[in-house]
DNA sequence: CGTATTTTCAGTATAAATACCGATTTTTTT
DNA sequence: AAAAAAATCGGTATTTATACTGAAAATACG
């Protein structure tokens, strides 16, 4: 029996480049490619692959959300993770959340194809590259991941708006909030995310993809 | 005859995408693949293609660069653009720089093979998505690139470095320059990208592919 | 319902960035 | 060689952000 598999990810260019390639191998069978986190969690009730390729950064839904909830509802679903080399900082986020695999969005193709074989198995698939990130960036990862990147839903808010020209001032004006208020989201962003101004600040969340 | 095509661009599932989407019709001829600009260049000494498509978010050279130059040497052959919708930026510098088409990388197959036949016929192709943004940002991206968004060298280099969590002090420390050498940049760097503060410009350059 | 987290706000102080005024020297381009 | 652009440095004033106290109210969660 074929092993089933579904592929999420936004960009369709990528979800055609990976649908060519399972194509051509008989022991792996497409049932389904989704271009946002919500469309895969309607059908996932219907269909029952065996892996879940999941690309991580979704604009709506972050991948590690979308992994979250396929574990806890579907842990049977084995789940495979795209990535770039920028984004390393989920990857132990996601790992906890029942990922079992990460290939890069410049992947080969036999090293694609061996990772969703492996992980249906069962077993752990890193890409080498990866590994290597992983092993280099170790400390500050366990860290970041230790007290949580996760910004709280009035953080995000702020941030988006500091990232978009405005002044604290004008934040706490656009929210009718006090300066004070807006001071302090500041200072919770730079301490969840380590940095010490608000450019290296900006920088780290579009890199996490928080922006 | 058909279509002669080479494609450049550094994310191999792209190119793994592209090529099997190519693959399938008569009269388009994929003659090469790049996964970086120098490469691509090189070639092009001996092969000759109708129709070069570009990634322009590329890690060493920008596109523009690969663009301008490709135009220079080789003026036979056409051009068309890979882009996210993210950076709209420069496409108007871009189609100076003798490209005759978009495509964006969230593209569907037919699309794609549309507008390699339209722009091979000497005719422009723009997908409908960027027309719409081009229009609805019209008046800031001809300001964007009437005083240039180029930055020089010094000036790339503090965005750099403030976007690296360095403080003025900090980076005038490093490159042996005066502070106020740094506000002096810091000021341009400002003006040039039309922002207000840091934050706006780290998540600019970010967008535009600076940095 | 009680506990934890989030969100809210305050005073004060310092550090840093931005807004103006300017200018000279060096490098690149024509 | 001349012109243009880039890189350098200075003073001063103002605005904004960050650091360090701390704490009350609102929400979420078990």
């Amino acid at each position: 029996m074929s092993i089933r598999v579904v592929i999420l990810d936004d960009h369709p260019l990528i979800v055609n480049g990976l649908e060519n390639i399972i194509k051509k191998y008989d022991d792996i069978e497409l049932i389904g490619t989704y271009l946002n986190g919500d469309d895969l969690l309607k059908d996932l009730s219907k269909k029952k692959p065996d892996v879940a390729i999941l690309d991580i950064n979704m604009p709506d839904k972050s991948g590690d959300e979308i992994a979250k909830i396929i574990f806890h509802e579907y842990p049977k679903i084995v789940m495979l993770a795209l990535t770039n080399l920028d984004n390393i900082y989920y990857i132990k986020s996601m790992l906890q959340q029942g990922v079992s695999g990460y290939i890069l969005k410049s992947t080969k193709e036999e090293t694609l194809i061996q990772a969703i074989r492996k992980v249906n198995r069962g077993e752990q698939f890193l890409d080498s590259t990866i590994k290597d990130r992983l092993q280099h960036d170790k400390i500050s990862i366990a860290r970041q991941t230790a007290h949580g990147t996760i910004l709280t839903r009035r953080e995000k808010e702020v941030l988006k708006l500091i990232a978009e020209n405005y002044t604290s001032q004008e934040i706490a004006d656009k929210l009718f909030l006090s300066k004070r208020t807006i001071d302090s989201h500041r200072l919770n962003l730079l301490l969840k995310l380590e940095v010490k101004n608000t450019a290296a600040l900006i920088k780290k969340c579009i890199d996490m993809g928080l922006l």
